[in-house]
DNA sequence: TATCTATTCAACTAATTAGTTGAATAGTAG
DNA sequence: CTACTATTCAACTAATTAGTTGAATAGATA
């Protein structure tokens, strides 16, 4: 095989991961599985796509062999079948907040908002977290919860938001995350928790960031001794 | 505007990133400037693509914001306009050589080729480099290594290995790196250098695993004090 | 000035793709 | 066994895409 057939079979064989990432729809299903399994089911109400259009999707990442699947009962739970493609889906979204206008433009406007909805990064509060004085909020749906949230939150998914609200305190400040820095679910909940007069932060941040943030220190520690 | 049309959007932002990688000749192209800046000219010869395609792929890459270009002479020079292309290619072949057994085969059959070929990670390197008992070459492109380059190596070009080679001593280990894990340049030259009878080592790393490791190390010092 | 070289542009073709529709399958519950 | 639900599959359409060809442009050189 000469050089350029293999540059040529090698090019084509990352062209199927990249080709996965080039749908806006198949983007959204892997970031969904990236917060926990779900269901064809799950995924066609939250992405509303068709079913048999979700289900051809699903296919296409199946090839790629980015997610694999097991039955239970009458249901398909599809999962991630390799963790980086978080780190994948990170990358894309990285470059696209610096050189997609658009996206920018978007995320100030719908996540962002107002400078009176307090923002607080991961480094932040992790600052605070120690001091006792707030409490954190997952707001996402309760089987993500399950599957991974961040160390001492509580779940109260967006939907449930009023039934839940006794639970938390007024003297404290709540702090509520989702899915990540494009998921409208925190400042939907601090605005809604605002008006009812907590004190109320969104973290911009989400399990991945955090996961990421806990290995970091890990290994320093390792190394470090 | 709806949470749905927001999602659309906000992912439609993310596509114009990932439609870039969806095709196997931009993938080339961007991992060709991530090198080193190239002539449209240069870029032509290296993708063994039309001039007429490659200026189409390359206008498609400017409009997703991933290059930029300055004209000298009568040569338009394309370059990277966000260094984390190189995060994004990192993420897709890493998933690639994970996922897709073509990739493995491929690196396989063509890089790694023979045990008696021998390899080294970048961590090994590091490990021997204060040794002094090698010589590190850079066998890329001249114009490459002038746009950066592990610190220590000695530039000679596949292309010119013969005509250097009276560089190279006998008696010490000649370890040979090119653009990366896929780049058969490195492997090329080990294979041709062994014939010759040196004792000829590949590197299996090129510049930006050195540079994000030269990064981390810095951060650990700067953490450390 | 005319000529050469590097690059871009416009028009076209063949192939691929996302989405729809409706039928088929497979497992569950009555 | 029947009815129901979740999912897949096949056939089709409209839109997009990669690549080609040949002409156009723009800067450099003679």
């Amino acid at each position: 095989m000469d050089p350029r057939t293999f540059k040529d079979q090698i090019y084509a064989g990352f062209t199927q991961i990249g080709k996965v990432v080039s749908s806006p729809k198949r983007i959204e299903l892997l970031d969904l599985l990236s917060q926990s399994p779900k269901t064809v089911e799950t995924l066609v109400k939250e992405t509303a796509m068709s079913t048999a259009n979700t289900s051809k999707h699903l296919h296409a990442l199946l090839e790629a062999q980015l997610v694999r699947y097991e039955k239970e009962k009458n249901y398909v739970i599809y999962q991630l079948a390799n963790e980086k493609v978080v780190d994948l889906l990170f990358a894309i979204k990285t470059i696209a907040e610096e050189q997609i206008e658009d996206v920018t433009r978007l995320r100030d406007e719908f996540i962002v908002r107002s400078d009176d909805l307090e923002t607080i990064t991961l480094e932040e509060w992790l600052n605070r977290r120690d001091t006792n004085e707030h409490v954190l909020i997952d707001v996402r749906p309760q089987e993500e919860y399950v599957n991974e949230h961040i160390d001492g939150a509580l779940s109260i998914p967006i939907e449930a938001l009023n039934e839940h609200i006794s639970l938390l305190p007024m003297d404290k400040e709540v702090i509520a995350y989702c899915r990540g820095a494009y998921c409208v679910y925190a400042t939907e909940a601090v605005e809604r928790l605002k008006v009812l007069g907590y004190q109320a932060v969104r973290l911009e941040a989400g399990v991945h960031e955090w996961r990421e943030h806990y290995h970091k220190q890990t290994d320093d520690f390792v190394r470090k001794r």
